[in-house]
DNA sequence: CTTTCAACCGGAACATTATTCCACCATGCG
DNA sequence: CGCATGGTGGAATAATGTTCCGGTTGAAAG
């Protein structure tokens, strides 16, 4: 499903990256196309992958998630599926909003979401202190987090895998 | 606007964050609900900014976004603006997806996203080591992302700030 | 240069969904 | 009790999504 993203489909997708919501009329006037050929497209994103999904985004902090961890994670000497077992392990607990894998002198990289300090304090000590291999995990709090968009910065002509 | 999400706010959220493009029927039918109830909920959801939107969320791979870097950075002594100064840089940077102002010995934590290392090292050079105040920046590769969500875990009985 | 074909386009008809309206019911209070 | 208040959900209406179809374009073949 080799295809490149014309200058249309670009104009689409930054306009459902800012709002989903928006009216397929309305998406078609601002690209300057017809609801009809804007719907195909759409559809057609979303076939190829290209979209994986319309969500709602919420508030974490109206929700009473106001407190974000990034924690670093190094395991100790790699053991075949110590690495394979801390990632199944971690998708379990649904505080964790993210977990890269990272290149260099730290494994994983954590983005955890808590209500407060004492419970990531409880979450760290009985869940992710508790993953076996698990060396060290240094954890910081996320003071303010400036930027925090879902929005990619696309181009025209880049290709779709 | 103080108020405590119900346990059927939370089955709304719920959904709406898996997939916003659910009917408002069927989403009152798995919340046991009638549409006009459900439909209420999501207003006030909306105009009390705990849906802060509905977006679509794109492959970053599928628009030829296949790089993921996290950067650490680290400012020399921080004079009095070095610290605004460098947030209001990185927020003209498209390329920065997410910027986190962290407590400890790194100040900022950066998740970027380009089309290939080149391009990275471009970015690098060109944008972020030209920052005012910029004295160490640490860049790890994502290998890879096992967990990315845009979904909160919610509870009962939390408050709306 | 003409013909053919396939792919795309966009207006209009149709189907689905969102939004509003309203009559009804429960509850609290004089 | 009688009356307000706020919430409920069925039904009417408005908005939007989806399909249909005839027309157009552009490329390849004759």
């Amino acid at each position: 499903m080799d295809q490149e993203l014309d200058a249309l489909d670009v104009r689409i997708l930054d306009l459902l990256q800012r709002d989903a919501s928006l009216p397929i009329a309305e998406i078609a006037e601002q690209a300057a196309s017809s609801r009809t050929v804007v719907w195909r497209r759409i559809q057609r994103l979303l076939d190829t992958g290209v979209i994986r999904g319309r969500v709602a985004v919420l508030d974490h902090r109206k929700v009473g998630l106001g407190v974000m961890v990034i924690s670093h994670v190094k395991m100790a000497r790699h053991g075949r599926d110590v690495l394979p077992n801390f990632l199944a392990a971690v998708k379990l607990f649904p505080q964790v909003i993210e977990c890269h894998t990272l290149m260099g002198d730290v494994d994983f990289l954590l983005k955890i979401l808590v209500g407060s300090i004492e419970e990531y304090e409880q979450f760290f000590w009985q869940k992710l202190s508790k993953i076996e291999g698990v060396q060290e995990i240094s954890s910081s709090i996320s003071m303010s987090q400036t930027v925090n968009t879902t929005r990619l910065p696309l181009r025209v002509g880049r290709v779709k895998e």
